[in-house]
DNA sequence: AAATATCGGAGTGGTTCGCTCCGATCGCAA
DNA sequence: TTGCGATCGGAGCGAACCACTCCGATATTT
């Protein structure tokens, strides 16, 4: 990797640069508007033009899938790194819950739907639910963590504190606070209401992400002909 | 649609109906989508055409505003009845969020800044922050709930599970389930961890408002009314 | 039948957005 | 210096969307 780099100097090193800052733009911006952000914010963002973004990705779909994979690793990084910590159950958890949301990792979540799957982001889903049962089953074995809490709870937690509406300093400390609250809501301890309901399915978690979701082949030609 | 004939007046019949129909029908709108949902989309709730709203509000901002007061008066009826509750403090503030998260009192948080803001409205919004603050006082007081809780972590609490990506029957469920993890996160105890940073400024909360705020005096007739 | 009140929704003008195209710029080799 | 290929920025295009208007249709009253 470091030979690589070795040779490449001037317009070549912007190129390899500016890979690294058109994606991390896009996690940013993305991460706090959402996926409807316009690519003229990632641009801006960036400082870059529009057409940087269009060398590397051949469409705005393509580089949320992209980014959705990377989410998707960073929660399975996460989650690894929780079950190789010393401590109890609940604080894993909680170390996961609170990477994964500093990462935004669940902020493309609303676009379930708008766009297409691709088999990686299956695969590395699959992976991240199992490390997550694990966690969980961990956490609740040692008594740390409530006994009702299901898998997907915290799955979802993480997707709703991944949505920041604004980026004001102020804000950030806010959700800090609301996320410290939801936590301790995590533990154990005979003074917890019981979870209303039944646990969510994983098929409805999943199944989101097939809704409305028409495969790449078959997308209108942009010329009319 | 077929001609009804009440006891009254028929076509004036419907257009009170009307009124009622297409208020409900843009609260829910707007409650599930947010507030940059297209009028086509409350027209289609409605079952009424787009212009039967503009024939009562001059504008989206117009009906934006409306309801925002609506949420707020909602609100401040759920925290007289909380304080009006016979029980401990969590438990009223419990029934507080419970019944403002039902009714999406927080959907609108979003539209910050992008409507102006009506006397009403501000008036609304201080007399609302009051009982708030009275009731987390009192939760304090009797020592039911975390004593670093600040009143404003109450209201974004709502505002954060007042917005509902999609609607399903098992959304729903699972939002509950949250909320009553964080809902379980607001006792007080010696389990729970400090809320970290500083409490909220209502500055920073009411802030939102008024950063492009125009003035709303002159609406146009339509009818020359 | 005329007058009046309300209705639905197609049409309008303007804005936004994804994406393409092309001239400018840069590093490098001759 | 000069020519070349790689990369750049961003103006502009076509499509889609949206707030809002206008008007013919329908229902009620006179």
């Amino acid at each position: 990797m470091e030979a690589r780099r070795e040779r490449r100097w001037g317009r070549q090193a912007e190129a390899e640069r500016n890979d690294r800052i058109v994606l991390e733009a896009a996690r940013a911006v993305f991460a706090e508007q959402g996926a409807g952000a316009p690519m003229s914010a990632l641009a801006e963002r960036a400082g870059v033009g529009i057409a940087t973004f269009y060398r590397r990705y051949g469409s705005k779909e393509e580089l949320l899938q992209r980014l959705c994979l990377l989410s998707m690793e960073e929660s399975i990084a996460s989650a690894r790194e929780a079950l190789a910590h010393e401590g109890d159950g609940w604080s894993a958890v909680c170390g996961f819950v609170r990477r994964c949301v500093a990462a935004r990792v669940g902020a493309l979540g609303p676009a379930a739907g708008t766009i297409a799957v691709t088999g990686e982001m299956t695969a590395a889903s699959e992976l991240g639910r199992e490390l997550l049962d694990e966690l969980v089953r961990r956490a609740q074995a040692d008594g740390t963590v409530r006994p009702d809490l299901a898998t997907l709870d915290v799955s979802y937690l993480i997707e709703h504190f991944s949505r920041i509406p604004r980026c004001t300093e102020e804000q950030a400390g806010i959700s800090r606070r609301l996320l410290a609250i939801a936590l301790d809501g995590l533990r154990a301890g005979d003074q917890r209401s019981a979870l209303p309901g039944t646990p969510p399915s994983w098929e409805s978690y999943s199944g989101r992400w097939y809704e409305s979701g028409g495969s790449k082949e078959d997308r209108p030609s942009p010329s009319g002909g």
